[in-house]
DNA sequence: GGAGGACTGGACGATTTCGTCCAGTTTGTG
DNA sequence: CACAAACTGGACGAAATCGTCCAGTCCTCC
């Protein structure tokens, strides 16, 4: 995603100007956020982002393109964030701290307590089909990152045989936007740490045999 | 919410007037659950309603005075739905029962796979703070019948003395929230049914004797 | 049968937004 | 240096949308 390589008709791109083409993007994509997508204008992007506008449409055929870029964007950043921490887990420890790490991440952050994809989802999955499918490829990606680390879980024993790490995920990933929902709307993050928690318990009650557990945890 | 009462500077209203005004409110809830509030343009509810204009503006001096009315009309919805179920509610079977009228719900009724709560309120909490308010108090509301539902199963002893019948509600909303969202995503009903198993699993988590459970359950 | 609310129907102005256009300047690199 | 890309800056047209206005008709209840 930083370097898009060669995409069709990129009439060469000096680094200067993918920089500021990034910028522009980065600028729309955090504009939407806090605003949302219809009611983000192209002349306040250009004014936030002190370009002129030629530029932008230097850079993009229309506002769709702009659109089409910010999604892709922000698999970009959800992929760079959550990788690290979704391919390190191993154990319910492990996906403790990824919650851990959300939790805070959504206090510390000056953001409004929306999730950056969720949100997109939410406006533009009736608008059209080209961004629902994007954006649900987004969520199965995700979901795979997660489904990936659950698996392992199962794989080394710790989660039941029987449990499907695809299944769980997507159950996971639901409580996740509902809470980031219900915080945004209380402008309350309790509900967030709450849905999260339902989720972990939703995991670990699959966990294959608590007292086989206790034999190798006693540090 | 369907007879509005005695409200400020309401000049008489005819039987047939609140027909109308009501009847505007209704499309205009449906056309924003379809295409978004901000979508959804003033001349399309005058069409879809076949009113005039002026009608329209008759009974409502802007939009954003149709759309808190769209708002209330959301709230008064759910608790027709919501109560009469949710007030029932006094085990684990009730609430099952819940569950499963609200996933035939998602597939019989032809509208997309939204919460029409939750959509308004990823759309508007960033627009206007009395919005935002209005809709966080739709979602007390909502939390409030089913978490009583819960207290009602805390207290004949189904669940555990310990469990929080508020905080359990509000992990189940956050879990049927982010179930719609993702049904919507990928057009598909299953993860909503996930994110409510999910939920009600949670909750039964905090059944206080499931062996007890068994004595009467033998039918 | 009369008063007042319900309603038509479309013209209209104001504003916003998208998107175009272009003449000219700056920057960077072979 | 020369060429190409990066960029300015604002004027501009087209379209959409909000909201106003009004002359006149229809309905309904007292």
């Amino acid at each position: 995603m930083t370097d898009r390589g060669p995409r069709k008709e990129s009439p060469r791109l000096t680094a200067r100007g993918a920089a500021t083409r990034e910028r522009i993007v980065a600028t729309a994509a955090d504009l939407m956020l806090r605003q949302g997508v219809a009611a983000t204008t192209l002349d306040q992007v250009v004014d936030v982002c002190a370009i002129s506008k030629s530029q932008l449409y230097h850079y993009f055929p229309d506002k769709e393109a702009l659109i089409t870029q910010v999604i892709a964007m922000r698999e970009h950043r959800m992929v760079v964030s959550q990788k690290p921490q979704l391919d390190q887990v191993r154990s319910m420890r492990d996906l403790e701290r990824w919650r851990d790490s959300l939790v805070t991440g959504l206090r510390e952050r000056g953001e409004p307590y929306k999730c950056p994809i969720g949100a997109l989802a939410n406006e533009l999955s009736c608008r059209s089909d080209d961004s629902r499918q994007s954006l649900a490829a987004v969520f199965a990606r995700w979901q795979g990152l997660l489904a990936a680390g659950l698996s392992r879980m199962r794989d080394s024993g710790e989660l039941d045989p029987g449990a499907d790490p695809g299944e769980l995920a997507v159950a996971v990933i639901a409580a996740l936007q509902g809470g980031y929902l219900l915080a945004e709307t209380m402008q309350d993050d309790r509900p967030f740490a709450l849905a999260l928690d339902m989720a972990l318990n939703h995991v670990k009650a699959q966990v294959r045999d608590p007292a086989a557990d206790l034999t190798h945890s006693a540090d």
